[in-house]
DNA sequence: GAAAAATATTGAATGGGTTCATTTTTTGAG
DNA sequence: CTCAAAAAATGAACCCATTCAATATTTTTC
């Protein structure tokens, strides 16, 4: 009547998250065995088995958490009145970019798009191309707000734009993780200066 | 005298290519193991190892062979008198991914992607990052072609532009080989589409 | 509250990429 | 031709993610 089953199941999955947590940070994705899990968690390696999939899926509860926060902060930013397309831009990526490495390691992102890539029928995959689809039609969205308040020239498609800006955020955003010596700042400043062409010639 | 060594060598390393880019092909990258490309060529697992430094590095011989002929291709075409900058952009990508599938299949392009992704400090992935950063500046070069020729805007940073629409083409490949339904027509469509406005107001 | 059913745990076994100590082959000097 | 050194080939052993049949625990039924 405790509901026993339960309160373990919880507790259990508790545990397995933070020690993987822990492990990913500490030691590396790569590094970080499902046995040293299992042990650091108090379960048997069959048991880890239980609760995650596989050791990819492990890491998409974190990969959620992060692209979740990203496009709750990006959505009421969208709401401002911006008067430059730029200016605009650039803080929507910002705050993406400044996110990005709050739960996640680089290291951990590579673990993530490479899985994404390599196995597309993967929930793993659906779930984080699902992701991505949603951080795409917000910065679509963000033209078309700009077009609506007069910013942004009536004849642009909006889709198009947007679709384009953040393809191309997404690939430097895969350059950026790819190399441990790049920083944030670096890529906020190449990203700006390849949206300030488009950014201008849509602005009225 | 004969150099018999230097013979044998060129010959298994002939067999192993054989035997695993047809294996790659027939059952697939992941479900083609070592042992039977091993087999195919009639050497042991050991000496796959002494050619290869691993199976992803066995794929580069084929990627870097693709991307090498895309490259060629391309270079003719930007020395073309293209009129239209959504034509000429359009010639250009068409290029790429019409070439894309000559050796390559869908698969194993997602695992060429998964591994550059995954493993940046290897060779493979600084190869691959290379042909990439490559086929960009091709793009840029183009870009640049156009505005020598007057078709350009002369205050556009071409640069800038090239490496929005690279970005783009890689990013909407990487969907395109995600996906298995997907055609190159529609993929075509799809960039073309995204291309217009940066295409339309870049021109003079 | 005892037995049956449902659910969860376990760790040894499996599979495939990769390594490495040992063996075989080739080369070149005497 | 002979033999020691160099180069190449070999496959059993290793590492880890993942699976699964056997075991244990919790819940339900009567």
């Amino acid at each position: 009547m405790t509901g026993l089953r339960a309160q373990k199941k919880a507790d259990k999955n508790r545990r397995i998250l933070a020690a993987a947590t822990s492990l990913f940070r500490d030691v590396g994705y790569d590094s970080a065995r499902i046995e040293d899990i299992a042990d650091m968690a108090g379960v048997s390696v069959g048991t880890f088995y239980n609760y995650y999939k596989n050791k990819g899926d492990m890491l998409m509860a974190t990969v959620s958490m992060e692209v979740e926060e990203v496009l709750t902060s990006g959505a009421t930013l969208i709401a401002h009145n911006h008067l430059d397309v730029g200016r605009a831009f650039a803080d929507l990526i910002g705050k993406y970019y400044d996110h990005s490495l709050t739960y996640l390691s680089k290291e951990m992102w590579r673990t993530a798009m490479s899985l994404s890539i390599a196995q597309p029928d993967s929930p793993f995959s659906k779930r984080y191309t699902a992701l991505d689809h949603r951080l795409s039609k917000q910065v679509c969205d963000l033209v078309r707000n700009l077009q609506t308040r007069g910013i942004v020239r009536k004849d642009v498609d909006c889709d198009a734009v947007g679709e384009m800006v953040f393809n191309n955020v997404n690939m430097m955003f895969i350059e950026f993780v790819k190399d441990e010596e790049l920083d944030i700042a670096g890529l906020k400043s190449a990203v700006a200066r390849q949206n300030a062409p488009l950014a201008s010639l849509i602005t009225v």
